[in-house]
DNA sequence: CGCAATCTAGGACGATCGTCCTATATCAGG
DNA sequence: CCTGATATAGGACGATCGTCCTAGATTGCG
């Protein structure tokens, strides 16, 4: 977790260090999805958390500490989520599988995924850490999805039904930036979440094999130039 | 364009002049893309476009309209893309609209495309400019699309089709992150897209407009939270 | 109470940032 | 060829960054 530079254990976390760890947690996520990567600073940080520079270097030795805990303690939330609603078996499978897509849509909307999973989209195309925990939070959606799925097409091999749950994963995600949190069509996410539940499920339940292996090669792009 | 310090009038634009701005933004983008916006520095764009700081500002009094040229260059190229397609009329609107899917998945999947445009959705969040500019060549992408859903659905409604094209504009664009340059999963980009094709193929066929009103509210959520 | 562990504030440091100024160098038109 | 417009280099400036150090306050425990 986080790193003293005073240490002499780090086992013992008393209370109010606890506290502050959050309380710090909570300050960097704040200011990351209200004022932007740039301006996560530790003095910033620090500020929002009601305490100075030098006392939040006690509790972060460095700001790569911070961001890797940031990173993880935000992520964390997510997998308890995902756990309740794949472990919910009250429901159909086609009645799971609309819940998830809801649920998944319904939380982009928010303001702290829309401000955070951007962010840390970016992050992670120069950022090992952040590209490893983005890659492990995803797949852990998509083994969910990909559960359901099973459930729902029982006579779709393994492999086909990682790609549905891919395909479906990186769908819903990218509507991050259009009906997020006050975004231009954020007036939208009712009907964008409908026609994302009809989707999906007509896809899951009508698609072939063959359709996915496909006969076409992918289009090629010439690479976007600058000022023709 | 752009604001020169010592501007007496900037119509002229000499042919030197001209290149070095082609130069410098080129080297902005190629910084951005592959180092990252927090190393998007004055300095670093002027190494790469072989210039000292002092020649830069020259060109550029202020990274604000460094940015500003950057964004309005690298997505004008989408414009002149999205026009070609949406002009090329020898094929049939089912064959427009497959083409209108490969090029934007195959786009994505460039080095410069899934470096720039999580840059630019993260930078959005809390740049007006930004957020503009992307409204605006997004706005163009569903335009694009809605048309092609038009002549495929003349029954549908002009909300049904601005709906329907926004859902599969934002899909496309999420997986970006995941079958992008150097991304996780960008070896099953082939299998991704044919899927993409069959499913939002099928769901412009198929939808009816009472599927995208709905009955069902939105999924509430209940926020995410730091380490519960 | 007393003392060691823990926490906190304040300031310093070198590095890097955006910006600005000035002195030359290069170019194009008369 | 000369002269004004354009382009370029080099350095300076104050601000802000991450990091570090030290002295003192607070806490919990024997």
């Amino acid at each position: 977790m986080r790193k003293l530079r005073h240490q002499k254990r780090d086992n013992s976390a008393s209370n109010r260090g606890q506290m502050a760890v959050v309380a710090i947690l909570t300050a960097a996520r704040d200011v990351l999805v209200e004022e932007g990567y740039p301006r996560l600073t530790m003095r910033n940080v620090a500020t929002r958390a009601g305490i100075t520079v030098g006392n939040l270097s006690y509790y972060y030795a460095n700001k790569r500490d911070l961001m890797h805990d940031l990173v993880e303690a935000v992520l964390q939330g997510y997998f308890e989520d995902f756990e309740k609603i794949t472990d919910n078996l009250e429901i159909s499978p086609e009645e799971r599988f609309e819940e998830m897509v809801r649920f998944i849509i319904g939380d982009l909307a928010t303001k702290e995924t829309t401000g955070f999973f951007p962010a840390l989209w970016a992050l992670a195309n120069h950022d090992a850490f952040a590209a490893q925990e983005m890659a492990h939070i995803y797949q852990m959606e998509r083994d969910s999805l990909a559960k359901v799925i099973g459930q729902l097409r029982p006579d779709l091999g393994k492999k086909e039904r990682d790609l549905l749950a891919l395909f479906i994963s990186a769908s819903m995600e990218g509507h991050t930036m259009f009906v997020g949190y006050r975004r231009d069509k954020a007036s939208a996410i009712a009907e964008v979440t409908n026609i994302a539940v009809y989707s999906f499920l007509t896809l899951v339940k009508s698609i072939e094999a063959r359709s996915i292996r496909g006969l076409k090669p992918v289009g090629k792009s010439a690479g976007k130039r600058l000022a023709s």
